[in-house]
RNA sequence: GCGCCCGUAGCUCAGUGGAUAGAGCAUCGGCCUUCUAAGCCGAGGGUCGCAGGUUCGAGUCCUGCCGGGCGCGCCA
């Protein structure tokens, strides 16, 4: 079984305060409590903690005191060189040499699995992310929900969680038929019919070739004049208004289409927009284990059986016509309403039941990636499993920041109208992918993105995804020139000469590796992708600078065997963490 | 008005209640006859928005204020 540094440490200091208990503290401390921390400065050792601080007041002691004290406790192990009780009462711990060592070989004989841990103990977890709507490709603010969840689920997938990765397609819905008669529109005008293109419509140019799939499986079998679909119809912006004259345009094109008519327009729409999502964010590395249709939870009545429990428990009342959840008895600021006057089901109705029907294929943690301006929405979906009898914190929210687009100094407008750049696709083509998943990743998603073209497309030193690929690349150089000078690799003579590696940028470097599977446990609990892309920034660092002090290819064997296991052990870390960002580890640059 | 997120170096941002607050960019000065200079080394640069509070200890937690972003539909 592989423990990483960190968690053996915690594991002895676990055992001497437990065997302290009784004696010196009263009652045994929260396990949360027991904590090791890397220490800022080797002036304090590798690892410090500072237990004695947190306890000394419940035990009534003198932290330095009770420090000597769980220092004196502590088992002998074969990692620690040495313990001293420093400042205020931290305890500092000074690995050997061996614990390199040990670690290098772990990397060399873990490989693509260093850094994997089982801590998630195989809880279900789903990540639903991206979900917009299939009325019109994705567009910037896309990617970074698409870029952030598909590492985070990396993340926890590689940390012992089962996880499955979802998106929810809003498929049901006025907007849908919206779409349709856009799309209608569109092939009206290429059949040679002049009519005016609703205000309220979807204007962009990705509608048109929807149009021309339409015209090329149905030739004109769909066609009406324009006479006929305009005729009494009330008047459109700016004269009218603009949600009344679409909704009457779509009532008059089921009319003449027929409700058969009407459904082959939307699901052609529909078939031809989620093809788009998904051949985008394929492109991106994002791949979806499902695709959840919105609308299929009204046929399977998994709406109507989520609003009966409700009633049942008497969590809905009418008022006004509609059906209203009360809401507000589950810690929601207003009361929703579920059913509306009309009778139709509204979109919330629809997400208690998929939350619902989350759970009940037994999936023990809900994980929604939404756009920061959904922040509204948590709290009622919560609310909903709540009155359902689900416990509310198996809903878990990650809201993501906006982004702003910038070419040098200069702000992109994110208008829908006539936005010149506004897809994801677009970005993608002209930055590619791996800058892009690395700028989207490389910020707090809690934090509005300033996302600039020209740096991300720069490859100068600018440019911080470089640095680490860069890094990858300049092992793989040296390996080939290795192989150019007649020489090879002899790992097992590497690893035993570990020793060696005692220059202060070797055991930097050392120190960096081992740090990764605490930097990958850190970023699946916060659920925080960008403290990964960080981790790998300074591990490249410390390769870099190693790189530029030593000459690695000498003619000593066993020195030039453990330089190798440890740059080639860089290489291999980096690429580990560069997968699960999803950005690509390249051999040459 | 209410709710959520945020305020840290000239700029863009890290910073799981802990020791002297850190990176990158920008600025200035060094390093290629040597495994890729997309690199390395060094220097300067801070009232962590403001004011209180909790704590042995606050950039981090709490309250108030100031400033910014987003949201407050029988839309999705």
């Amino acid at each position: 079984m592989f423990f990483a540094l960190k968690s053996q440490l915690e594991q002895l200091l676990h055992q001497a305060v437990n065997g302290l208990v009784g004696s010196v503290l009263a009652t045994a401390p929260e396990a949360a409590q027991i904590s090791v921390e890397r220490t800022r400065d080797a002036q304090h050792g590798d690892f410090a903690t500072n237990i004695a601080l947190r306890l000394a007041k419940a035990a009534r002691r003198n932290p330095r005191e009770l420090a000597q004290a769980i220092v004196a406790a502590l088992p002998t192990n074969e990692l620690i060189e040495r313990t001293e009780v420093a400042g205020a009462g931290f305890i500092n711990f000074y690995l050997k040499a061996a614990a390199s060592t040990q670690e290098l070989a772990r990397i060399h004989e873990l490989g693509d699995a260093y850094g994997r841990s089982t801590a998630g103990g195989g809880e279900r977890v789903l990540v639903e992310f991206v979900s917009a709507n299939p009325t019109g490709p994705l567009h910037v603010g896309h990617g970074r929900q698409a870029a952030y969840g598909a590492t985070l689920a990396n993340i926890l997938a590689a940390t012992g969680f089962a996880v499955a990765r979802e998106y929810y397609i809003n498929d049901a819905g006025r907007q849908m038929d919206i779409l349709a008669v856009s799309t209608w529109i569109r092939y009206l005008e290429l059949c040679g019919e002049a009519l005016p293109f609703p205000t309220n419509g979807y204007r962009g140019d990705y509608v048109r070739p929807l149009a021309q799939q339409l015209k090329g499986r149905f030739s004109e079998r769909l066609r009406a004049p324009a006479s006929r679909v305009m005729a009494g119809l009330p008047p459109d912006a700016p004269e009218g208004d603009k949600e009344i004259h679409i909704d009457a345009l779509i009532e008059r094109c089921r009319a003449l289409l027929g409700d058969a008519g009407f459904q082959a327009v939307l699901g052609l729409s529909l078939e031809l927009m989620i093809a788009d999502i998904r051949d985008d964010l394929a492109g991106f590395g994002v791949e979806f284990d499902r695709w959840y249709s919105e609308g299929s939870l009204a046929a399977s009545g998994a709406i109507h059986r989520a609003l009966e429990r409700l009633r049942a428990q008497q969590h809905i009342y009418t008022k006004d016509g509609a059906q209203w959840f009360a809401a507000t008895q589950f810690g929601d600021e207003k009361d929703r309403v579920v059913v509306r006057e009309n009778g139709v089901a509204t979109y919330f109705a629809s997400d208690i039941a998929y939350h619902l029907e989350k759970r009940e294929r037994g999936f023990a943690r809900l994980l929604d990636v939404l756009g920061a301006d959904h922040h509204g929405y948590v709290a009622r979906v919560r609310a909903g499993l709540t009155a359902l009898g689900e416990p509310g914190d198996s809903l878990e929210v990650s809201l993501i920041q906006f982004v702003n687009l910038f070419r040098g100094d200069e702000k992109i407008p994110m208008g829908k109208r006539e936005a010149q750049f506004v897809t994801l696709r677009q970005l993608r083509g002209e930055v590619g992918n791996d800058a892009c998943r690395f700028f989207y990743l490389m910020r707090s998603h809690d934090q509005p993105l300033d996302f600039d073209l020209e740096l991300a497309k720069s490859r100068t030193n600018e440019n911080p995804v470089y640095y680490i690929q860069y890094a990858h690349a300049r092992v793989a150089s040296v390996l080939k020139q290795l192989n150019v000078k007649g020489l090879t690799f002899d790992l097992t003579e590497g690893l035993a000469n570990a020793t060696l590696l005692t220059g202060a940028h070797e055991q930097a470097l050392v120190q960096a590796l081992s740090r990764y599977p605490e930097s990958l446990a850190l970023a699946a609990a916060q659920r925080a992708p960008h403290t990964l892309a960080h981790y790998l920034r300074d591990l490249a660092n410390a390769f870099h600078t190693y790189y530029n002090a030593e000459q690695f290819i000498v003619p000593e064997a066993p020195l030039r065997n453990a330089r190798l296991a440890l740059v080639s052990a860089a290489r291999q870390v980096i690429r580990n963490g560069l997968t699960l960002l999803g950005v690509s580890a390249p051999e040459t640059m």
